[in-house]
This record gives structure tokens, C-alpha cells and sequence, in this order.
DNA sequence: ATCGAATTTCGATAATTGTCGAAATTCGAT
DNA sequence: ATCGAATTTCGACAATTATCGAAATTCGAT
């Protein structure tokens, strides 16, 4: 992975509010949630609400599915599997961290 | 770990100059660099290379020791396996991301 | 073809972060 | 006690990000 888009995944997570969306997607599991019902489990603006997933959403950790006029996120597992890959790899060379994810992961 | 921990900590990484910086460091290992050596290496002020560095050791992820005159900065393992093995188990629900992390790091 | 529900886009403002030079600090050596 | 080297702190400005209401969009149902 090349270190901008690691960097922008990390910062893209890196914001108490968007780690709390995503923590509720992984949560939700293959099923996903939809923006509302983050909405209701957050308690914060649509247009606020919007602007965090999108930023999760560029990033490519979260991904978006219409049904009808309803928007259903799910936390993008390989791409945060790539993350944890590249802050063991290149982030964490030594002995102390966890030695996996280099070739383990698939 | 904590919510508002991992988030700053993300956010500190979050940054291309100091994901690189912190790059540099682990590669750097239990030696360690002096901020000097960072900053010929990466070519920024300072001032600048002080601000990033203060935030990498404001959330953990870095540490530094002085010898003399110079200030040695280091790569906080233990932190950056608490941050892996956050959103190994927080952010990391599924099948797909890798098992690790959760119990087996020590 | 209209309506209402779900969500985004727009636009404006507030808040935070990044950048950098100048001045201050720390500390060993003289 | 002064000097020079290494680095930080300060202060100011630029740039980016966050927040939120209002208006626009999308889409199924009527």
C-alpha cells in the first residue's frame, strides 16, 4: 500500500466521530446499517452524518448500497485488512509487534 | 483501549509527514534517530518537524531521550501493537480481517 | 406526475491543523 | 560564564476540516 493512502485511511479513522461509525458497521456486520439508523445511534446532523461517510466512503473502509431511498454502509473488511497489513509491515518492525499480517492474512 | 485514545492516535498517522516520520523511526529501530537526522532525511524546517514530532509523542506513539544536546526520538512499539490490536478487535469483526491480535500478541 | 421519506449537496461559519521564521531554551565544552 | 549546536516555543498566517440548516436529489408508492 502506498503511504498517502494510508495516511488518508488513518486520518479518515483518525476523527472520534467517524471511528465511532465505523465501529457501529462492523458491529452491523454483513448486513450494514443505513445512514439513518446511524443517524439515530449517533444523534447527529444528516448533513454532518453525510460528510463522515463520505470521508469513510473516499477512503475506501466503508462502502454504500441503495435499497430504494435507503442508503445501507458496511465496513469495507479488506480494505481495513490492508491497513492493519501496512501499519504491521511498515510501521512495526520489530520483534515486540505482532509478526503477522505480512503473508499470513489470505 | 479507548475510543478518544485509538482516534488520536489514528490521527497522529494520519498525517503523510508524520507517517513517514514514524516510518523512519521504526526503521531506525531500538537506536532511535536524533530530530536532526529526521530532519535531513525528510527536508522540512524546524519548527515543523518539532510540531509533528510533539504530536506523535503527545498520543504515545513516540518517545524521545536526551543525550547532551540532541534529542533521540524513538518508536513506541507497545503502543503501536495496543493500536493494531484495537481495530483488530474493534474495527475487525469479520472473518476476512486477520484473527490476530485479539489474545496472541504477547 | 405528485408526495413523502431518506439522504446528499450547497454554502456559510467556526474550529482545528499545518507551516515557518524568529526568539528562547538546553546543555556540553571551553 | 560564554559560546555554539540542537531543538523547542512563540506567534502569526494559510489551509484544511468540522458543523449544520436549507435546498436539492433519488426513488418507491399512490
Amino acid at each position: 500500500m502506498k503511504l498517502e493512502k494510508a495516511a488518508a485511511q488513518l486520518e479518515a479513522l483518525g476523527n472520534p466521530t467517524r471511528l465511532n461509525i465505523y465501529r457501529l458497521l462492523v458491529r452491523a456486520g454483513d448486513e450494514g446499517l443505513p445512514v439513518g439508523r446511524i443517524q439515530e445511534k449517533l444523534d447527529i446532523p444528516a448533513s454532518t452524518l453525510s460528510h463522515h461517510c463520505k470521508r469513510l466512503i473516499e477512503t475506501g473502509l466503508v462502502t454504500q448500497e441503495r435499497q430504494a431511498t435507503t442508503l445501507i454502509c458496511r465496513a469495507n473488511y479488506p480494505a481495513m485488512q490492508g491497513l492493519i497489513g501496512y501499519l504491521a509491515d511498515e510501521c512495526c518492525a520489530d520483534a515486540t509487534c505482532s509478526p503477522v499480517a505480512k503473508e499470513s492474512v489470505a
